[in-house]
DNA sequence: TTGAAAGCGGTACCAG
DNA sequence: CTGGTACCGCTTTCAA
């Protein structure tokens, strides 16, 4: 490995000069080029590692979700990363497989990687638990709210979201709507849930079911296939994964049900049910998570931003 | 921070004895439990980045795939992980946006970050490029080779593959087929399409038609409408997002086409097209290229391993 | 502007 | 088994 030292020596500088060149202090014209052809020549590259140790940040963000192989999450990552490589920062994603002790020892982990902020989709609501493994590293929130509010966070509003298309459906005379809801320890299923019973009460709705399943196609499945012993219009069907299962479960049946669900999913066109959706805008809750980052990063001790975008 | 000094000082040993501690090596049993009552005391956790950058090591695998919203990768990711984790190496992911130059910039950084080892499904084809950013940190390449043998490597085999593929529908009494092409820079996409061209030449297939497109949805719509014009029984698309354009193409133009395709699509079942699909082993292309890594993290100079996976 | 030197938080060697 | 210390590669004073 060829080190600044190296450089030192072919160019005849001391390494302090060679480092300052390297941050963009100024150098002697003379000297610069001197350096340069020195680097050139060496191949010098320079280590990071002891960069970050010395200044304490490493220019790095890390984002962590509960499963890599979701839609969802990386379109997110994706969008955040396009505006985070715009103030060189690099970024870097883990999972923690859904599983909140992971979560923990991921984020210890990257932390003592010294990573200068997270972007976590959580698993869990025990923010203090968060809190304590970040230290003091920013930390922002996306699609899921936590049980104190002390991070930055970006959310939809899921639940007057589920609230107008459940009206949206019951305007194309739809009134008996079941509920396949969501794990009651997220966020989303939870607010989907009250925006759904909302809409229940105001305008009238009975003949209703639920079924309680887990953010996964074959709990959307068994679920669907349970309603479908009911006499329903309709089923409200809570996230992206459960939604691939009702949809197959409904197909299976021959059924005819309307399945109004978030996010599109592929294929929708060549779905036989009608299928009504709310499109989630990744692309802006990745931009504003990452906006939200750097002003923490920024400015530590501002006051919390919690935005809810519209859907 | 508190550092291991401070742990030092709180037990009153040397720093030496806290780090060897650390490391597990044998330490007075009395000197054990002052050591553990102090780093309880202060909360003291290791900084990993000091301790890289004297081991020269990191404990991290880095994996680097041309997209993240990309659910092949994705789900080879999680694979690669589940074995790295019980080595305890943490794994963590990028993307390059399908740009080479990218590519080669995220390997650099990440080599200066002293990541022990890459898994990449590579962008472009040049080779010594990849060797040159990743200095002397061992890649394996997953699904896809490049224009030299200088690394391991795990893919499928695409070829024949999509020979056996045509071969069964032609057993189906299909013979007028199709082809949707992928991009031929593409490692897979050129095997596809060399399977497919065999098969065409054994069978005696006449009457075909190909269109070369980009391994993405709209380009696969686009194709297969194209395709539509002429008279054709099935079609081969030769990815993934490639076939869920088709279909929709298909779906939309009410035609009659079977289409086959690589990987299995959600919603399969769904699909009133005829789809016959190649399944890939996502779980043991990630655990062998893992375990390949691995070995090659051991043994820097053993001869290099390019395994291809029967589908 | 530059060189010399003191660390950043660890690890590893050496003498005891 | 332990303490002391050099050193990993880089940044950042401090004097010159």
């Amino acid at each position: 490995m060829v080190t600044i030292k190296d450089v030192a020596r072919e160019s005849g500088l001391a390494v302090g000069t060679i480092s300052r060149y390297l941050n963009g202090a100024s150098v002697k014209k003379q000297n610069r080029e001197t350096i340069e052809q020195a680097i050139e020549r060496l191949g010098y590259q320079r280590n990071t590692l002891a960069r970050s140790m010395k200044t304490g940040k490493s220019m790095t963000i890390a984002v962590v979700v509960p499963q890599l192989a979701n839609m969802f999450c990386m379109r997110v990552i994706e969008s955040v990363e396009r505006v985070l490589e715009n103030y060189d920062y690099s970024v870097i994603v883990t999972d923690c497989n859904g599983m909140e002790n992971r979560q923990t020892e991921k984020i210890t982990m990257l932390k003592n990687r010294m990573v200068d902020g997270f972007v976590l989709m959580p698993t869990g609501s025990d923010a203090q638990k968060v809190r304590d493994a970040a230290g003091d590293v920013p930390v922002v929130l996306i699609d899921r709210l936590m049980d104190l509010p002390i991070f930055d966070s970006v959310v939809v509003n899921n639940c007057e979201a589920t609230y107008d298309m459940v009206g949206r459906a019951v305007a194309q005379g739809i009134r008996k709507i079941g509920m396949i809801e969501g794990p009651q320890d997220i966020y989303s299923a939870r607010e989907r849930l009250r925006g759904f019973n909302m809409a229940l009460g105001d305008y009238q709705l009975e003949n209703t079911y639920h079924v309680r399943g887990a953010y996964s196609a074959q709990s959307g499945y068994d679920a669907m296939k349970q309603l479908l012993g009911y006499d329903l219009d309709a089923v409200f069907v809570s996230n992206y994964e459960q939604t691939l299962g009702a949809i197959d479960a409904v197909s299976d049946s021959q059924a005819d049900v309307t399945i109004l669900g978030f996010d599109s999913i592929e294929l929708v066109n060549t779905v036989k049910q009608p299928y009504l959706f709310i499109s989630q805008p990744v692309e802006a809750i990745g931009k504003r998570a990452a906006e939200l980052l750097l002003a923490r990063i920024r400015d530590p001790d501002k006051e919390f931003v919690n935005l809810v975008l519209k859907i």
